[in-house]
Formats: C-alpha cells, structure tokens, sequence
DNA sequence: TCTAAATTTCAACGCTTGTTGAATGTTTCG
DNA sequence: CGAAACATTCAACAAGCGTTGAAATTTAGA
C-alpha cells in the first residue's frame, strides 16, 4: 500500500515547516527549528523529504491540489448559476477570494501558514519566478478568461495589470502582517479575512470596470 | 586621488547588501557574500556597520528621508495646486506614487533595489511589523487625511481597508517578481513602472470612490 | 616630513548549518 | 513467532556562519 498509515510525525514536521517557512522564510529557519518544534530528532525531516528544499516544495504540494479545485469549483459554480452573458466582474473575483476564506475556516490553523507562505512566495523576486507558476498559472489563466469574457471592451494588456493590483492586494491580506490594525488603530483586523474580502471585492470590481470597460481611456 | 570623505568602500558594501537584501532577505544573505560582491574584505563590513542587523538597518536609512521627503513633497504641491476642496483621490494617489518613479529615474540602480526591499519587508510578517511604522506610519497618515478630506462620506474602516489594498498592489509592484512578464506572454512588463502606475491610479482611485462614496453600501 | 587617527586586511575563534551512515526501535504480515 | 520493512534516533562530518583582536595600510593635519 502506498499511504495507507497516518504518518503523525511525517504531518508535525510538515507542520511546522508550514508555519515557519511563512514566518522567517526559507532561509530563516533552520532543519533543527523545525525538528525541535515537531519535537523530533534532526535527521528524521531528511529521511522523509531528503534535502532542505525538498521539504520546502512538499510544504506546498501537500495543500496546492485541493486549494486549486476549491476555487475552480468556484468559477465554475459561478459560471453555471449565470445567464449566457456570464458571471460578473464581482461574481468572478468571489470565486477567487472567497475559497480562501473557507480554507481558513476548516479550524486548521495550517490553512494560514499556508496562506501566508504563498504570500512570501508570491513576493519575492527569487521564489517567485521558481515556484508560482507551475502552482497557479493554470488556475489563473481560468479566471483571466472568465474576466474577459465579463470585460469584452478590455485590452489584454489592462486585464493582467488589473489582475496585478488584485494579485497584490490579496498577497498582502494573505501575509498577515498586523500592519493596518496598527495604521487604523484596531478599526482594521488583519485576522479578519472575512471584512478584507468584503473590502476587497468591490474595490478590485470597480477597478477592473474603470481599467477594462466600455468608456475606458485608450 | 579620489575623496575619501566619500568613503567608496562603505558604500559599496551599501549598494551591495542592498542588492542581495532585496533579492534573498536578511536570512538569505551573509556578510561573506555582500564584501565579495564589493570586492571587499568581511570584517570591513563589521568594522562600519557592527553588527549584520545594523547593518539591514543602515541600508534602510540611508534613502528613507530623501524619499519620504520626495512623496511629502508631491502631497503638498497637489494640495498648493488644488481648490478649496482639496486634491482629488487620483491627485493624492498620483503624489503617492509617482515620486518612487523619479526615484528609478535617476538612472541609479539602487533605488529600484531599495524600492524592492521595502516590498520584502512590507509583505514579512516577521520585519513588517518592526521596521515599517517607523519608516513610513507619519507619510502615510498623511495621505489618509487627504484622502479622507476627498472622500468625506467615507467611513475610517473602509479607509484603511482601501489603503490595505492600494499598498498591496504597490508592494507587489516593488517587488520585481516578473511574475505578469509571464503571465500576460510579454504584454506587461514588470520594470515599466509607468505602466503600472498608469493602469494602478485609475483602478485604485476607482476603487476608493466604490467602497467610500457616497453611494457606497453601508 | 612625522604622527596619530582612520581604514582595511588578516587570521582565527566558537557555533551552527545541512547532511549522512550506522544503530536502535517499531510495524507489518506471512 | 520471526523477519523484513519502515521509522526514528544517535553521533559525527565538513563547510560556512557572524564576529573579533591585532596587524598592516592609508589618510589627515601640523
């Protein structure tokens, strides 16, 4: 049998790996953090991943799969429940936030390390190029076209920008950084994903119409 | 002889490390791989800065109050130029922005590392928190007051989650990842920071009046 | 020029890192 | 049971880390 026995100390490592790549990033954390916080020996994170990096990359493969159907399921509930023009601008970018918000309300805190990793990732000049692609490109040419289709009047070329400025916008919620409960003085909750996508959607909606639609500025 | 006052060396251990800090973060790097880069022996680098985390932050400061004088700079002018109602939301967005172009513009490299290195510090959930309200909370409550001065229906809390989302979208930009050069096959390039603000003034300025004006859903 | 200060290199330190091979403990299953 | 397969720990390695004191070099000022 190929994983027919739940391996718990193979998940702890995993882990916390997840929790600690967010945090400090790769270079940040150490193989004994990780075995420490796991409460296992060093040498166990190499018997089941190998190198450093290969326990990095399982990080993300462990969770990628079920998160990208998620929000597929999503565009693609969208996309039945809409008329023969489509969904919307907003009905589209749900699809897209609002799986994340169940993920992290299964009551696995893992969901947010998570989260917050692909955020790291999604920031940085050297992992970006190395790993977001072949995570999410698929999934994203997807919603590219469902918001095409919603937008018939945009140039290409203002539909990626536009997604751009929603990529950052959502990168920066999934990092969690505490900076705007700070700024707003607690009238503003990074935790609250919820009030961020609530925020969030119309804010990017407009955007994408004023950017991409019929009376835009050539 | 050259000046020494100018002292070529320490800033070439500047320019480097902010170089690498931007591409790897603080883990990322060390201090052997930031004296090679300045053709430099690593004790030097001990020797002007002390420790490697003072030296992180000697990297901050050597352009935080030239730029954050620059961004205040084109607040007050847009506000010198504007009637008594103040600025509009693309005015204040564009005096947000556009001053961190100049900067590029310059022709010095640094500045688009340096602009690279607040993305990666902005987006950390472990520096954000440390070195970012220091830097920029006074600039940027500034520009909330404007803005809440040209969006007087708007309620604090979606404000600052406008904000959230108009400093994501930047950072991401900031970052360099290179990311849409793929995604849109070439038709958007990550180092034409015009186009990105071209196309982030219109959609973020759109997004503000969705969520804060008048008309915006309580 | 001479001298003191500032700069830069040299050499080394104690520690930590990722990784590995062998030893020990634990399941699985005929 | 018994033995093979898997899981886990132990001990150690070579390499690289940040940091430091002392030596060498360069610069500044009289």
């Amino acid at each position: 049998m190929s994983k027919p026995r739940s391996q718990p100390k193979r998940e702890r490592i995993l882990d916390v790996a997840e929790e600690l790549f967010a945090l400090h990033g790769y270079d940040g954390v150490t193989l004994r953090q990780i075995a420490k916080g796991a409460g296992v020996d060093v040498a166990l994170a190499s018997y089941h991943f190998g190198k450093k990096l290969d326990l990095f990359n399982a990080v993300f493969e462990r969770r990628a799969e079920l998160l990208n159907s998620a929000r597929l399921d999503a565009l693609r509930a969208c996309q039945q429940s809409a008329d023969s023009q489509g969904p919307s601008v907003e009905q589209i970018i749900e699809a897209f936030l609002r799986p994340l918000e169940l993920a992290q309300e299964t009551g696995d805190p893992g969901w947010q390390h998570y989260l917050a990793l692909i955020a790291y990732i999604n920031n940085s000049p050297y992992w970006g190029p190395r790993m977001m692609s072949k995570l999410f490109d698929q999934l994203v040419s997807e919603f590219i076209a469902a918001l095409r289709k919603a937008l018939p009047d945009a140039r290409d070329e203002d539909l990626y920008w536009c997604y751009h400025n929603l990529s950052g916008a959502l990168t920066l919620t999934l990092a969690q950084t505490g900076r705007i409960d700070k700024l707003s003085g607690g009238k503003c909750l990074s935790a609250d994903f919820e009030a961020a996508y609530n925020h969030m959607i119309p804010f990017v909606a407009a955007g994408f119409r004023q950017v991409c639609g019929k009376s835009a500025s050539r």
